[in-house]
DNA sequence: CTAGAACCTCAACTAATGTTGAGGTCAATC
DNA sequence: GATTGACCTCAACATTAGTTGAGGTTCTAG
């Protein structure tokens, strides 16, 4: 393998890694201070990203898509052996779990969304009778709904 | 009508309304602080609400599971004549606005599904690649995406 | 070798959505 | 008429996910 200058595996600047993963300077200082990313430094104490790093900041923001909190992606990414960056096997085990966040949020807004329609037009909202606002009658009780993305848990 | 003490007319205090609304009074305070609520005064400065507030609080909670932030609540309450509590026709306009807000929200997420099922066994996590990482080659192209969440407009 | 771009740390700030606590008042009951 | 629970205000704090700025250093191109 050829060492080229500026080759493939040449390490990152924060700069590079920035733009090419299309995350802030900033929010990937906020990232290392919490634990998500890491980088080795120069002998001038500046960051040099492995190029894996890339694939790390993408997974994290396709969490962050999907809905994620940051602890639950850093728990996610603790999980993996020696802390790495997910291989293709980490990816599909934990992508099959951000499925089933989705899944889960999708049937709750369509729940909601049935709610919805119903009362369109019957202008209630009766705290005693409308569903919309009485969730916890159903939604609670699956332990779905969207309250649930603003609480622990 | 006559005026039973304990009737249908009396006036909620805070507790009361927080019970019955399941917001608490804190919340409730925080909701008067900023424009969404309004009480009347005792003699003594406690708050007094009428009613239809509970209509309201039940409209901001609604809205709140929908997941607009209480900026825009806001303004669709103050958009009502007289800042009014939503009427049975005010409602059906609002939810109908909701309701789209709803459909983009479960399209997106679905949208995000999908390419997370096309993503899943591949393992790329590629940044040139993978659509899970470019969301904008097509969500951004539509307009939906769930970014839309995160950002102004 | 030097100018300027890029980088460094640390602290403070933002925004949304509230909660908590201190210190004091009101209202209903015994 | 005193007690007690509910209420009042105001300020500070909590959380998430960062951004901004000051003051100083390093890297790179000419």
């Amino acid at each position: 393998m050829p060492q080229v200058p500026g080759s493939a595996h040449r390490p990152l600047s924060i700069g590079e890694l920035s733009e090419r993963s299309g995350v802030s300077a900033s929010a990937l200082h906020f990232y290392e201070r919490n634990g998500l990313i890491t980088a080795e430094r120069t002998a001038g104490n500046q960051r040099r990203y492995r190029r894996e790093m890339l694939r790390r900041v993408a997974f994290i923001k396709t969490s962050q898509r999907v809905g994620l909190p940051l602890k639950d992606i850093r728990e996610a990414l603790d999980s993996l052996p020696d802390g790495r960056t997910p291989t293709k096997r980490d990816w599909t085990r934990l992508s099959s779990r951000w499925r089933r966040e989705l899944d889960e949020r999708i049937a709750a807004l369509q729940h909601l969304r049935n709610d919805l329609d119903g009362c369109i037009g019957c202008g209630c909202l009766s705290l005693k009778s409308c569903t919309l606002q009485n969730p916890a009658d159903e939604l609670g009780a699956t332990g779905a709904g969207a309250q649930r993305w603003n609480q622990p848990g």
